[in-house]
DNA sequence: TCCTTATTTAGAATAATTCCAATTATTGAC
DNA sequence: GTCAATAATTGGAATTATTCTAAATAAGGA
């Protein structure tokens, strides 16, 4: 990224957090990094090892509070699929998760649900959904029939 | 339940465990007891609060063996909706989950995914579909207005 | 009934996340 | 740019969630 790009991404990046009322820092700007350089669905703890790489004095606390301002500004989503450490997806997308329950990893596949069929409570204000897939991927599924 | 139904009621839960190589024990028999009795989707911990009280003995460990043995005999269902504790569902129904980012409040609603038009990673097979919606609840939105 | 093996138990260990108080950095007003 | 207010960061402790362990117990089949 050259200097003009950069400066163009750190206030885009600024604009949405202050939206949401959240400062700048270096910090966030790292963490965010982190999950638009590699998009393999990671814990919080591996995004911690990762941006230690590049900022060694981060702190774990630093971390979550950057995550969680990421997915409140609408820049990251949480992902829970299974117990354990939660991950973190930077694709803003409308998309599902196939989960391979054999060897944990994660597929984005694009789709926009169909909601307007979809019932709720009343009164219930939706934000988002969350579609998981669990099942087998294909090298699990062919190393399991061995 | 009578003597008769309750005998039934063993006798099913016991094949259906055995079907999946598990072991009929009045542990499991209570843990299913607690999911069946109060459907607000508990926690492993809150699972073992209200299994003492029938059976003072039993233990945490006991409580997730009991139920990580009840979801892979498809009794019930392990749903994971945020950060923290993971909750239970003795629902088998297809049916997706309303959550309350704001009370935690869980609603089950009925409904089968149109999988159909859903695309797949080649070679995967699916076992389950995860669907959540997150937002808030009718008397969470009420407060928030004031 | 006996044997084999799964299950349970209490408690320790680990993993995931949150909290805390002191320090530092960002932002907006002047 | 300086200052004040306050949000964010830090390291570590604390808490919460889950898993592991080894010994005792209980289930199911021969």
């Amino acid at each position: 990224m050259n200097v003009a790009d950069n400066k163009k991404f750190e206030r885009e990046l600024g604009e949405r957090l202050a939206t949401s009322g959240f400062r700048f820092t270096s910090q966030r700007r790292c963490v965010y990094d982190v999950l638009l350089h590699k998009r393999d669905h990671p814990t919080a703890d591996e995004v911690f090892m990762r941006a230690k790489k590049t900022m060694p004095e981060i702190s774990h606390a630093t971390v979550y509070n950057c995550l969680d301002a990421l997915v409140q500004s609408g820049l990251a989503r949480q992902v829970t699929l299974e117990r354990g450490a939660t991950r973190f997806c930077p694709n803003m997308e409308e998309h599902c998760h196939y989960y391979c329950d054999a060897c944990g990893e994660v597929f984005d596949v694009m789709m926009s649900p169909d909601t307007s069929s979809m019932p709720k409570p009343k009164g219930f204000k939706v934000d988002h959904y969350d579609i998981a897939v669990h099942g087998v991927c294909a090298s699990c599924a062919a190393k399991q029939k061995k």
